[in-house]
DNA sequence: TTGAAAGCGCTAACAT
DNA sequence: ATGTTAGCGCTTTCAA
């Protein structure tokens, strides 16, 4: 590991010369030549500043943590993860992620990233759940992801989950469908409501009547099969929209037992809530992939603007410019989330 | 934040004496009374020692590097992280994950956090591949979770495949079927050719010869679903061994067809490779988990016990003290993993 | 325009 | 048994 004094000797000048030029403050400080030759012989030895000396005299690390409730246990962190790694790693940022399964937990890593010193804080629930912030979170630069705050204090990156309802239902209307189900979920999740929504612009767009018998919710088990089943007898839908592809296999299960083959005698869209391998379901199952590596890429990107000492100010947040595409437009890569700043609290109550 | 200074003076001692207490090399250099006065007066103030001035001092930081090869993106990931995470907890250990989706990019990883000095790697493959470990990692202390060197040049913790596959088959025969198939999986995994071995040892433990018409390895989509739907035609296998869940839905779809009940008229074992939410199998598919979770845990566990001056020599590794259980003894967790020491290389060979 | 020097918080060799 | 001191590699006044 070469060291700051050797790119200085080597170079013939002082330490603090070096200093000056490799951190770019050297304009009209240094003589051009000299800062050249800096910079050549610092590449020449291929130096590499010490973070931790630096961040010993600044107190800034650039290092990120990344704290989530329980998330990594479940299959969709894996994504926000890898988001926030790559925008961290762009940056030149260190992304140190931790699991906190209960709150003295959390209080405890949160600590110990603090006296590690990170600059700031990723925050992330499972399937974006309204939760309070932990107060120890709270006092550092903080941007949530997949989570919301249930008191809109902090920035959060969330998907658009209206949209993505809208995009899924509007996938079977192109495919010339007219019984459209939606198998939705009982539990108390943001996503519910506002999936059913979209169906519903989807449906009124297109000219299709809303009918409630082909809505259900349903949680899992005996009982959500039967719920399903009930729903395809009477109704026999041609298209399905499934909440998530755990609520997708009881209409499987469904078709198969009425002998209805999936992509013929009735089309299922899900979102990719649990990621039941591709591989399985391939060709059947039209997912929507809810975007969770773009969430925490965003997320982190966000972050770190916060923490740059002149905010990005040209950056274009998921969907905050954006205004929503018509509903003909075309949906290909189907990735939508959205930056909710603090301040738009008022504008946008959650379910 | 409080710092070794401000205790030094409040106590009226010199830094130090304090840093000699406080590391607990104390015995003998600092009056027993004195030590104490440092101790009381460093939990007074709530002091914690800045782990950057240490690291700067000793060169040793007390951070893990997690480096996955696109593990990151799949479910898997997560628990194994989530173990080795617990585990350097535990540990006052800080673990930092990236994931490298190419070499280049694996390189560079490496190489941010070498700078900022971690003192040694776990590295992950997805499902415990053969892989040449990347030059960049191997000068460091390493261990590799759910992933299997080529030149088995450093500890590696596997999952016990054999006894996996025995102890699923093994679930079947005590629930008193006999007509047990095994759903294997075509692609080159190490996990496939030793599931296989589990299942034939179970067999011939309980007296049910092997038969290899109700052995079949698929891959995926329509063949897959066409190789499983004639094994049921032409054996009706009353109990079904899966190589994961992902083949474990080909059985699913079967049997549906067959209106045969799973549960009733047929047992189907899966290993929860891609784990499909219990919530929408749960009580038909007996599961046998990975042990995710545990390969982290001992992963770390192992590089940290490397990394201590004095080794831990009391640990008992999983599964290299323990002999295998005979097969009749109750399985009931299900949690089998290995530690593959480097020198064992000859006797164990993979696949 | 450059360099000397102080110091971030800590450890460890050396004095006392 | 305790204190003094010299750094670890870097940033940042302050002098020159």
């Amino acid at each position: 590991m070469t060291t700051m004094k050797e790119v200085a000797q080597r170079a013939g000048v002082s330490v603090s010369t070096v200093s000056l030029v490799l951190n770019g403050r050297d304009s009209g400080r240094v003589k051009t030549e000299i800062a050249q030759r800096v910079r050549d012989t610092a590449r020449a030895l291929d130096y590499r500043p010490n973070p931790l000396a630096r961040s010993l005299r600044t107190s800034r690390t650039r290092m990120l943590g990344f704290v989530s409730m329980e998330v990594a246990t479940t299959p969709y962190a894996g994504g926000i993860i890898l988001g926030a790694q790559e925008a961290a790693s762009e940056a030149g940022y260190l992304l140190t992620t931790v699991n906190a399964d209960g709150k003295v937990n959390l209080e405890q890593e949160a600590a110990t990233l603090h006296r590690y010193g990170v600059d700031g804080f990723l925050f992330s629930t499972m399937s974006n759940r309204v939760s309070d912030i932990p107060e120890s979170l709270a006092s550092y630069p903080l941007v949530l992801a997949d989570a919301t705050d249930a008191h809109n204090r902090f920035p959060a990156i969330v998907p658009d989950e209206v949209r993505i309802g809208r995009d899924a239902t509007q996938r079977l209307i192109d495919a010339g469908l007219t019984r459209i189900a939606y198998i939705g979920c009982t539990a108390p999740l943001v996503a519910q409501g506002l999936r059913l929504e979209g169906y519903r612009q989807a449906l009124e767009h297109a000219g299709i009547p809303y009918r409630s018998e082909l809505v259900c919710d349903v949680l899992y088990n005996d009982e959500a099969l039967r719920t399903v089943g009930r729903l395809f007898d009477e109704q026999r839908p041609d298209g399905v929209f499934c909440f998530n592809d755990s609520r997708a296999w009881y209409v499987y299960e469904c078709a198969a037992r009425l002998g209805l083959t999936i992509g013929e005698d009735v089309s299922v869209v899900g979102v990719d809530n649990h990621p039941v391998v591709s591989e399985t379901f391939s060709p059947q199952l039209t997912t929507v992939e809810l975007p969770h590596y773009e969430m925490g890429y965003w997320a982190a990107t966000k972050l770190i603007s916060m923490l740059a000492d002149s905010p990005a100010e040209d950056v274009r947040w998921p969907a905050t410019t954006a205004p929503m595409p018509p509903l003909d437009a075309p949906t290909p890569a189907m990735i939508h989330c959205t930056l909710i700043e603090r301040d738009s609290v008022r504008d946008t109550p959650m379910d």
